[in-house]
RNA sequence: GCGAGCAUAGCCAAGUGGCCUAAGGCGCCUGUCUGUGGCACAGGAGAUCACGGGUUCGAAUCCCGUUGCUCGCCCCA
């Protein structure tokens, strides 16, 4: 016989971790409600193009992590590989901009990258995310940012640091780039292999080298937020008189950088203190080119995603309380084929009337049953036998207090369903 | 895509070439207790020792390959 796994990369979620799950995305969206953000879900797949032309072709998501197909009817198709094209793409295919804007969307979906797994890291991972799009006006930045920070706290995580950087946009990054190329091309005898390489194809990726005689050349590097146009300079310095104003603490890191191409002008990143290379929980920034390079009207738009499993990680790491998951208060245990069949009934007539109730295993001795109880951790067992069957009655046992009395069943379930 | 470590029952694990037809613990089932749990005691079920090949009189144990897992790099959530 073959047996079978879960594909690389992926996991089976079991009954006993889904407490965190529903935990955060119970807050995910309370807190995108409060924040004006109505929840879109789009489709597992989509066109392959829409993430070439959207990411970027020379990003790694699409160079080697997409995982693309074709369908039967010859359709090149992609595993959503990321949140914010897809989201895009729904607001030109309805024609949000006819909508007040911004358009406030989230969403909470699984992302798919062909990616070698690790620690906070799989092939299939979920995502929190919203997006704000058709407004380019600095206090959605802060908006976005402040949004992600109260979900992040919300949960319970409170160790997080907030790190924000301006790479500014067509206009001004071109002459950073420049001036970043020119500073390492003077350098590079000090430069790891891999930076050697990235200098020629993505230069900014060298700021944040992990390598110490990378790291110390980056200090000294120019700095984007240095290099950015008048009306980038507006922006980024409102949207960070707008974080102060709205209470969130923030520190501005020259060598955050993202390796999305749509990037432009704020981006944000949100780390949890525990070091770890996958630590990064939430990011995002701004894409005012997206909509465009997508075949729309030029359109800003900003967001973020945030990753559920690290997410759960961290609460686990950091042993947050997350309340369980409810389960029955009740189970209900027979003696004999006859108290069997009124333990049935009985069982439906709970259910119905919204008391959750477990029929235990019949086949074991009534032991057996309350050994089962034990185990399922119920509040009360209801014991039904022989004499119960005749008198239409029911043992209720406290399991707490082990303290028990018999009464009529339907003045129990009046008593549950009350 | 690159590098490293690991792989024994559902879980944790002993075992480092021959009393291994594989210890122990958790969990599960049964009994002690004919209709009453948590404790204790007794018993039971559950393992092609990841897979394939090799070395050897003999392999869970040594070697090679494959697969998987974990960790790091790259990148990202």
């Amino acid at each position: 016989m073959p047996t079978f796994q879960a594909p690389r990369g992926t996991a089976d979620r079991l009954p006993a971790e889904q407490k965190y799950w529903r935990y955060i995305e119970s807050h995910a969206t309370g807190v995108a409600r409060r924040f004006g953000y109505g929840r879109i879900d789009s489709p597992m797949f989509e066109d392959a193009g829409l993430f070439v032309r959207g990411v970027g072709e020379g990003t790694d998501i699409v160079e080697k992590e997409m995982y693309v197909f074709e369908d039967r009817g010859g359709d090149q198709l992609t595993l959503r590989a990321e949140g914010t094209a897809p989201v895009c793409r729904a607001y030109l295919e309805h024609g949000m901009h006819n909508q007040a804007q911004p358009v406030r969307m989230y969403y909470l979906c699984p992302v798919f990258r062909y990616e070698r797994p690790q620690a906070g890291r799989f092939r299939q991972h979920h995502q929190f995310g919203v997006e704000a799009i058709g407004d380019g006006d600095p206090s959605v930045d802060a908006e976005v940012i402040e949004l992600a920070w109260t979900f992040i706290h919300g949960i319970g995580l409170s160790d997080i640091t907030l790190l924000t950087n301006s790479i500014g946009d067509a206009q001004c990054r071109p002459e950073y780039i420049a001036a970043l190329k020119s500073y390492y091309e003077g350098q590079t005898s000090n430069l790891c292999p891999d930076c050697r390489q990235r200098l020629g194809r993505n230069p900014l990726r060298l700021l944040d080298c992990k390598v110490e005689t990378c790291r110390a050349l980056g200090e000294e590097a120019p700095k984007s937020v240095e290099c950015l146009c008048a009306e980038c300079q507006i922006h980024w310095d409102r949207v960070r008189s707008y974080l102060d104003a709205a209470g969130i603490p923030n520190r501005v890191d020259h060598r955050l950088v993202r390796g999305l191409d749509y990037y432009t002008r704020t981006v944000f990143e949100i780390q949890p203190a525990v070091e770890g290379a996958q630590s990064t929980i939430c990011g995002g920034g701004r894409y005012d080119g997206l909509i465009e390079q997508l075949g729309g009207r030029p359109t800003p738009g900003i967001g973020f995603g945030s990753g559920i499993e690290r997410l759960a990680l961290n609460l686990r790491r950091a042993e947050t309380s997350v309340p369980d998951e409810p389960s029955p208060r009740y189970l209900i245990a027979t003696i004999g084929e006859d108290a069997r069949v009124e333990g049935v009934r009985l069982a439906s007539r709970m259910r119905n009337a919204g008391v959750g109730a477990i029929l235990a295993n019949g086949g074991r001795a009534l032991r057996g049953q309350m050994r089962q109880a034990n185990a399922l951790a119920v509040a009360a067992t209801l014991i039904i036998g022989e004499d119960e069957v005749r008198d239409g009655t029911v043992v209720v046992r406290d399991m707490q207090t082990s303290s028990q009395e018999t009464v009529p069943v339907d003045q129990f379930l009046q008593q549950a369903a009350g």
